[in-house]
DNA sequence: ATTACTAGTTTACGAGTAA
DNA sequence: TTTACTCGTAAACTAGTAA
């Protein structure tokens, strides 16, 4: 589900939200008058007028009222609240168990090596993944169109990897997706998983894969290579 | 137009149908209760009855309460109510400038040709495609994920063919948007065009392409071949 | 023109209750 | 347990007005 923290503001005010992003509120300023608003909506310039100020004080619209109007522009929180209803849309039509996500291969800072190989999880990937996999990952840089695409992942069905201690530290839970691996001379590799944190990542533009082999020798890969990972569904 | 009072529903009520969209209600029946609506919607059940009695009363709900809650079905009007929310974030969020839509290619009426033909319409293809076209269209049977995904070609911005008049009869003005075709062996055709009349089709799993040459010839193209017709934008 | 306040009305809400 | 009614209250609305 969608965990914005809107809960401010309604679904009406959504609704005036979205048809300013219509407008190109996303891109920048917009003019518009309360008595234009209120026409598309139905309701009195009033109405208009307090649903722009509560989107104005839940810091989704950003406001500048001239003589003969106002200039809005929608804020990032904003964005976000649209983005998440358009995530749950995507989740309701976008049935298709499949993203495609495209970008270079890049070195990674050599930390997967270290994580796949603890037993807490390396445990878990020989149940759920069904195979031990190599001590290390590809690390793909994603094209930005594909950053966006991201998201659409979350819509997929994950194999849970749980966070786990030993006596020194806790390991945080992960998530996995099936996934497989074309190069752009053809070649594909069909047994890999993505591979993420379960908490929110700070590396959204990052896809970690990892496979029972080395993925840069089995596909004769090296830094700067194109590559499309295609993650799909669990089964 | 139903008899039934078709009550407007609110955005409010249209966030629950949401809701149960993303529980699987497009799919079957969902079994629901008031109190765990309720629950999620952070309402009183008495608020979350209503909702769902609003929605049952504006036909985009189906209901069947029993004795320990009630089986719940999205209408195909409420599909519908969905689907244009659906539509309205995807302007907001795609703002890629193509649409891909695929089918199979088909014998036209005829009717084309004669159109295509006609001066009224053939001075204008020249001055605004800068090109003379065949006369003939190629049809395409869109696939039925290609027919939802047609009416995102409406927020590209399409090259206008005014109507005109003869001393017999009125012409209706048409719309064009730039065109890609390509064949399922890999050739592609650049210069092509979409063409179809202003007024909402009839025929919205039907795709009609012009070029300067006969696109059958070109591509090598029979009844029944795949092809996959890129949308653009103008320039 | 505008936006936004105040005042009066309507609608929506939650609590209690019956089926 | 359910769903859905009534009813008193709270919130949102429209009309009028000021800036």
């Amino acid at each position: 589900m969608s965990l914005t923290t809107e809960s401010a503001v309604g679904h009406d005010e959504l609704a005036v939200l979205k048809l300013l992003a219509l407008e190109g509120g996303l891109e920048g300023d917009v003019k518009i008058s309360c008595a234009r608003l209120a026409e598309r909506l139905d309701a009195s310039n009033q109405t208009a007028s307090r649903r722009l100020q509560r989107l104005e004080s839940a810091d989704l619209l950003e406001r500048d009222t001239v003589s003969d109007g106002q200039w809005v522009a929608i804020t990032d929180d904003g964005e976000r609240a649209l983005h998440a209803e358009y995530e749950d849309y995507r989740r309701i039509f976008e049935t298709d168990a499949e993203v495609d996500l495209e970008g270079t291969v890049t070195s990674g800072m050599g930390e997967g090596r270290h994580y796949i190989s603890l037993p807490g999880y390396n445990r878990q990937f020989e149940e759920r993944l069904g195979y031990e996999p190599f001590p290390g990952t590809l690390n793909v840089d994603l094209r930005e169109d594909s950053v966006r695409r991201r998201s659409a992942v979350s819509s997929l069905e994950p194999v849970p990897i749980d966070g786990w201690e030993d006596d020194d530290r806790t390991y945080g839970p992960a998530v996995c997706y099936p996934a497989t691996v074309e190069t752009s001379a053809g070649e594909t590799y069909e047994d890999a998983h993505t591979i993420a944190p379960e908490r929110t990542h700070h590396d959204e533009d990052q896809l970690e894969v990892i496979a029972p082999d080395k993925l840069r020798d089995e596909l004769d890969l090296e830094d700067g290579d194109h590559v499309t990972v295609s993650v799909g569904d669990r089964e």
